[in-house]
This record gives structure tokens, sequence and C-alpha cells, in this order.
DNA sequence: CCGGACGCCTGTCGGC
DNA sequence: TGCCGACAGGCGTCCG
């Protein structure tokens, strides 16, 4: 489910309940995550959050260690939505739903509630510094930073010979750009998914930068996609669905040309593009 | 090293 | 109506 702005407008949305509270417990309801929910997380129990944060797909909860604790204790909590996770600010006497594994329950009966029907997401406890964490420390750049530039798709792609698609969905390459947004990009730039990414000009990979980063900060603008069950902390959809121009519309004419939207898979991945747009 | 296939798990949808 | 396969927004692992 989740992409880059998905993941962006959840840490917004859950952000003010959680900031400078205290934790007063976690509630593991199934612990069958893809990393299983382990005791260690029970450290988390007394401390207070002092930070959240996003990298990649990964929502971090910095929780320093509480005063008189032995040095090395910092640490704090990693999410990963996966492919069907959802967060939820509720009253901790809230009826649970199915699929409700976790609970983040703090001073003041306020809980953050961790929903995931498929169970590829991730709830567990890291030990400072995040960022040397063995699914963190590979991941490429922010693409909506300043190490994200046409020159570095350009550089990073020689001699490669992967569809331009999968190498935009590569988190080694650059994090955040799933299915949707990659096919999204892609015809914004009006590159064909299937090119090769080592046989690509420096111009054209300038215009992709400037797509992914356009798109992505287009989606966080409306909430996110929502094209089933995505919804932000407070319940609502995101409402860039109605913006896609060639995802989940194949057949349907292409708003620019007019051309039907393709659809094939690449990568085990459905794709969609616009032969009239993309070459 | 690279690229492609597979599996993890549940829910939903379309075709017969 | 029921059954069955295909497919779904992610990503680590394994193999050639």
């Amino acid at each position: 489910m989740p992409e880059l702005p998905e993941v962006e407008t959840t840490l917004r949305g859950i952000r003010p309940a959680l900031l400078n509270r205290r934790i007063a417990d976690i509630t593991v309801r199934n612990p069958a995550l893809r990393i299983p929910v382990g005791d260690r997380i029970k450290v988390a129990r007394g401390r207070v959050i002092n930070g959240l944060r996003r990298r990649a797909k990964y929502l971090l909860i910095d929780t320093p260690a509480p005063a008189g604790a032995k040095s090395g204790a910092e640490g704090g909590l990693m999410i990963h939505l996966g492919m069907s996770g959802s967060l939820r600010i509720c009253a901790a006497n809230a009826p649970t739903r199915k699929h409700d594994h976790v609970d983040l329950v703090l001073e003041g009966g306020t809980v953050l509630r961790f929903n995931d029907p498929r169970r590829f997401g991730i709830f567990t406890w890291w030990d400072a510094p995040a960022e040397s964490h063995p699914l963190i420390r590979d991941l490429g750049p922010e693409p909506l930073g300043e190490a994200f530039t046409g020159t570095y798709l350009y550089r990073r792609s020689r001699g490669l010979r992967v569809s331009v698609k999968n190498f935009l969905m590569n988190a080694r390459v650059v994090v955040g750009v799933g299915n949707i947004y990659a096919s999204e990009a892609l015809h914004l730039a009006g590159i064909h998914p299937v090119r090769a990414a080592g046989r690509i000009a420096e111009p054209r990979y300038v215009a992709l930068a400037e797509a992914t980063r356009s798109v992505l900060e287009n989606a966080i603008r409306q909430g996110g996609t929502t094209l089933r069950d995505f919804t932000a902390p407070d319940s609502q959809p995101g409402y860039f669905a109605q913006e896609l121009q060639v995802y989940d519309r194949a057949g349907a004419p292409c708003y620019r040309c007019g051309a039907p939207i393709r659809k094939r898979v690449i990568g085990q991945r459905s794709s969609y593009y616009c032969l009239g747009c993309q070459t």
C-alpha cells in the first residue's frame, strides 16, 4: 500500500499526538509481523518520545534513555507499513478491529494502533543510531533531498541493463518510489518504463528526477493515494488517486494525448504507460 | 556484481 | 451461490 507520500502523510498525522508524550505500555496482540515483535520492545515503557522522523518508508520514533539509565540505552521504535499497514490514533478503550496487531499506549489514554492485514509490516525496537540499522544502512538518497538529481541517476545507471522502472523502484538507488509513483513519474518524464536504465541520456534523467520529485510532492499535498484502503491516522483517505495519470487506468485514454493507457508486467509488477507520450 | 524469480500473508474480485 | 485463480501500494533472499 504505502509509498513515500502515504508514509509522510502518516508521519504528519501521528506526530501531534505522540511528540513529548510518555509511553505507558506496548500491547502486542499478534507478534507475527515480517520481523517478529519480541519482548525487547518493552524497553520503550516509561520513555518519552522526543522526535518522529521518516527515512525512506520507515517511521522512526526517538526515545532518549531515561535519566539514570546505563550508557548505550539510546533507541526507539521503527515502524514499516509493508503492503497493507496503517496507523490510527484512537482512545485506549476504543474497540479493536480485525488485524489490529500492536498498540503503543501513551500516558493519558491515547493509543497509536497498528493495523496490517497481510503482516508484511514491521513494528520493532532499534538501538541507536537508527542510521546503522541493517534495513536502513544501505538505502539510497531521499527523492526530496538535495542528493537526488538527474546527474546522480545518470551516473548510477551506467552499465545497467535493468528496466528504468525497476531501477527507479530500487531502494538502493532512491528510496520511497513504489509501483504507483514509478509509473506516474515515468509518464510525466516521457520515458518508456522498459527502456534499459543504462541507455538513457543525462537530460532525460534530469527530467525524471524532476518528475519524481514533482509527483511525490503533489501526492503528499493530497494526503497520499487511496486506491483501496489507505487512510491517514485520522481515518481520512488520500486524494491523489483522482490525479493519477496512468496507474490503474489500463485502456482508458491518456489525459495528455488520448492514446489508450497500456498495462504490462515489468519485474513481476503491473506497470502502466502511454505509448503516445513515453518513448 | 547483476538481474530475475519467489515467497511471505490475507482479502477481494472476476470468471465459470 | 460457490469455487478457484489472479492479483494487490513492499522487500529480502536465493539462484544462475
